[in-house]
DNA sequence: CGGGTACGTAACCACAAGGGTACATAGAAG
DNA sequence: CTTCTATGTACCCTTGTGGTTACGTACCCG
């Protein structure tokens, strides 16, 4: 949980997501998508590798990441007993629109 | 997003929002519940502010923070285009053992 | 085998983050 | 108005993080 917390907090890493959301890319074809050299580049997918983020499969010489979007559970998992209180918060405010309009009729 | 991301980065900081999930709390209060003394519990706080994951009231001389937990559906927004693939990996996954019962028998 | 390609790692550097101590400030209390 | 309480800010220091260049390595191709 911690570490993938820790790997969303970088934008950098959360724009690799993001490509991969769409397709499996090469470290390459991830660092030409990045304002960053390639080592750099290499660094960060060790982060979301660790996290459980990513899985690396190996193509010749190239290494190919693919998403692993199962590791995200777990924020979501974490943000669970706070969804309930923003969600009553909302009820509350549509609630009191209601209201609001009743009593401006 | 990028400002709520940072703040939940950090394990104390996310200690502080499970502690004000169940109350608020004032900075001392808070301060008390951490292994770290109160000057950087309040820079903390700050952080969670600017991210807008808090509220400060004043009472007297105290700071009283409260939680808001609206701020944390910019995650949920942002796990949204994940969620749907997670989902269908899970499907398949359930899919792939209702299968493997069924050759099994 | 020699060379090119695709990566990762090592070494280094600059700066942001987080912790601590000392101090400033605001408000209650006397 | 002095003092105590609660808290934030300033400053300093240490560590972590992210970026770069230089280098090592694995693999295909001729």
């Amino acid at each position: 949980m911690d570490e993938v917390l820790q790997a969303l907090a970088d934008p950098s890493r959360r724009t690799m997501l993001e490509i991969l959301r769409s397709h499996p890319a090469s470290a390459g074809e991830l660092a030409a998508a990045l304002p960053i050299a390639r080592p750099g580049v290499s660094r960060h997918l060790r982060v979301l590798r660790e996290a459980g983020l990513v899985d690396v499969r190996q193509d010749a010489q190239r290494r190919i990441y693919a998403l692993r979007p199962e590791a995200l559970t777990e924020v979501d998992q974490w943000l669970e007993p706070y969804r309930a209180l923003w969600q009553n918060r909302l009820d509350a405010l549509h609630t009191e629109i209601a209201r609001g309009k009743k009593e401006r009729k």
